[in-house]
RNA sequence: GGGGGCGUAGCUCAGUUGGUUAGAGCGCUGGCCUGUCACGUCAGAGGCCGCGGGUUCAAGUCCCGUCGCUCCCGCCA
């Protein structure tokens, strides 16, 4: 601000509103230490108490409030002018800093100790009343709070998280460019990937019938930024997947692109969990833990059924398949996989509660949630008697059964059983409190599998992208036993999301062939989609490899928002529209014409204008 | 593509078994008020019950369709 004022002073503009105004704090900034400071303040109107006599103004900026007093008695032309003041008005005004008269400080305010009398003041803008009060405890449907965005991004808690995620971005700039990173752009315009998210396109006026496609995430290109010899390379980078929408997922988001030359995971990792230790240390001031757990894919997917664990509580899953396999319960005798949750002090579960919970495994394609309350004296389950004593002493020591507890059961295929379990744990920890406040747990997932087999496209895909590089040794497998190949991939989970993913990088043309050899990719495909790739991993390119993270997801579970759309400024909704700008539209003809392009009849199309 | 929730005043919501003129709080408008701080107080305005059909003597309420917002499954290398 003061350099801005410095500017101003020198180039004075006669037309502006503000005259020869100038804000001279903020609205979180005065304390008792200012008592007879002549001060200027600028805002918005928060609240108006107008007693006839006094009239007192909460007046609001992006940092804060300060109550402003305009009193009949010292400046009466301003207290007469004052009546017509209303919500949202935005004012300027100068007066004298001063005490609250004795017991009338407002605790809950920062700047609850002081008052501006106000001297004289200007109405630099009138505002019609806003369709909802700009206030955090308001609770308002989200199709007004995103029509009229601009107001709410005026709330206190909305400016909040965006004054986080600027820091946090400025706290992961300074520590790349501390570690000699080099910031560099990528193209929007690129061109559309075959696998992976489906593209968003735009089409080429110059070249009609063609496409370029918004980046998924610069990936290719910073590898090409490796081979050229770049060797530290970050960008914060909007990317986009023409995907349905989630609470945590946005067509166009951002990520903290990052790639590395002449580096193995070790480094990699090594970087990132520090670049995020300091972002929690400098924009929370939370110290996470010095070392991030680490955990194989396997693991995490046989004790919590999923590959992103949320380490905050316990409960983990256990595989009782073989004791299982003889038992009279066909279900269970049958199934691929069958694993127990069992959950200390679940006894008390109601009828109801248990309902409620097969009601949402079902949802992940359980037919149904087989249980057994460990009591005194028996088991009371539905399931109990199709075990023999044997079943039941072997199920008691596998899963350390304890009176009070109760034990879920699923079976079926594998892939079915991890997720319901997997997130019916995640519903427990909810459901019981287990899950404590305030705690960020860090947790490294690696080993992840090279590959896993599309049963719809009847191929294998790659799990990560089809640039990973396979583990020492693993290459071969791609030619035997593809579903075995391990990637040198990694992916840092924090309190149960994926915040960030990466890997070590096909560095040689060998190593990438047999990568698309085993995803069904011919040559000719190849050299057509990735030529430009292999011809550069033939120059010379050196060992790299790199990470991405989730920014908008980061500061989402770092401001403890519950969507993502409330750390990003102007997001879209779940049909992928935007309510303030009425995007997508129709577009002119002309326009089309222009492309080349047709759309279907039924298809709305503006007239030529 | 599929499953769940929501849609009534500017906002947040209530509205019984289908039955009189659709209510509340906040906000808004006007009056009064010199220490309030979500000021108080008196008065007032404000409704296409998302939209379209249907059933019925009668629909905010029941049925069908549709639109919007949202949560989830699929999808998201």
């Amino acid at each position: 601000m003061d350099e801005l004022q410095t500017a101003e002073e020198q180039h004075p503009r006669a037309t502006d509103p503000l005259g020869d105004w100038r804000r001279t704090h903020t609205c979180c900034q005065l304390t008792a230490a200012d008592v007879g400071k002549s001060v200027c303040l600028m805002g918005w109107v928060q609240f108006r108490r107008d007693h006839g006599g006094l009239i007192f103004i909460d007046l609001r900026d992006r940092q804060g409030l300060t109550q402003v007093v305009f009193s009949p008695e010292t400046a009466p032309d301003a207290h007469a002018r004052a009546h017509v003041v209303r919500s949202e008005y935005v004012l300027g005004i100068t007066g004298v800093v001063r005490p609250r008269p004795e017991g009338m400080a407002n605790s809950a305010m920062v700047t609850g100790e002081i008052e501006v009398e106000v001297t004289d003041w200007k109405l630099l803008n009138t505002s019609k009343t806003p369709p909802f009060a700009i206030e955090d405890r308001v609770d308002i449907s989200e199709n007004l709070r995103l029509k009229y965005r601009y107001l709410d991004l005026r709330r206190p808690r909305m400016a909040q998280n965006f004054l986080l995620r600027s820091k946090a971005a400025q706290s992961v700039r300074r520590y790349l460019d501390g570690l000699d990173f080099l910031e560099v752009e990528t193209p929007m315009l690129t061109r559309s990937t075959p696998e992976g998210a489906r593209d968003f396109l735009v089409p080429s006026r110059v070249n009609q019938g063609e496409f370029f496609a918004l980046p998924q995430s610069p990936q290719l290109f910073k590898q090409l930024l490796m081979v050229s010899g770049l060797e530290r390379y970050y960008q914060i980078v909007k990317c986009f997947r023409d995907e349905d929408l989630r609470a945590d997922r946005q067509p166009e988001f951002t990520q903290i692109d990052i790639e590395m030359s002449f580096v193995d995971e070790e480094q990699v990792m090594h970087m990132a969990e520090n670049m995020v230790r300091t972002l929690f240390k400098e924009t929370l001031d939370i110290d996470l833990p010095a070392s991030f757990q680490r955990m194989t894919y396997d693991t995490a997917m046989a004790d919590y059924g999923l590959d992103k664990p949320d380490l905050r509580f316990g409960l983990k899953l256990t595989d009782v398949s073989d004791i299982v396999r003889g038992c009279e319960l066909r279900v269970f005798a049958k199934a691929e996989l069958v694993k127990g949750l069992r959950v200390p002090g679940g006894e008390s579960l109601s009828r109801k509660e248990i309902d409620d919970l097969t009601e949402f495994v079902k949802i992940y394609g359980a037919q149904g949630l087989a249980w057994i309350k460990i009591r005194q004296d028996e088991w009371q389950s539905p399931i109990a008697k199709f075990f023999s004593d044997a079943e039941r002493s072997a199920l008691a020591e596998r899963l350390n059964l304890q009176v009070g507890d109760i034990v879920f059961f699923q079976a079926g295929a594998s892939d079915m059983v991890n997720s319901a379990l997997g997130n019916l744990r995640l519903q427990l920890g909810e459901r019981m409190g287990l899950i404590p406040e305030g705690v960020y747990a860090p947790l490294w997932v690696t080993d992840f599998p090279l590959l896993e087999y599309d049963a719809e496209a009847k191929r294998w895909v790659a799990k990560h992208h089809p640039f990973t590089s396979p583990q020492d040794g693993h290459l071969e497998l791609l030619k035997t036993d593809p579903g075995k190949a391990l990637a040198r991939a990694y992916d840092l989970v924090l309190n149960g999301s994926e915040i960030g993913g990466g890997s070590i990088r096909n560095h040689t043309l060998e190593k990438q062939r047999t990568m698309f050899d085993a995803l069904g990719i011919d040559e000719a495909e190849a050299e057509d989609k990735f030529g430009f790739l292999l011809n550069a991993l033939q120059f010379g390119a050196p060992p790299h490899g790199g990470i991405a993270f989730g920014l908008d997801r980061l500061i989402m579970l770092m401001a403890g928002a519950k969507s993502i759309r409330d750390v990003i400024a102007f997001p879209k909704t779940q049909k992928a529209t935007c309510l303030m700008t009425e995007a997508p539209s129709p577009v002119a003809a002309k326009q089309l014409r222009e492309l080349g392009i047709k759309v279907r009849e039924s298809a709305a199309v503006k007239e030529p204008n």
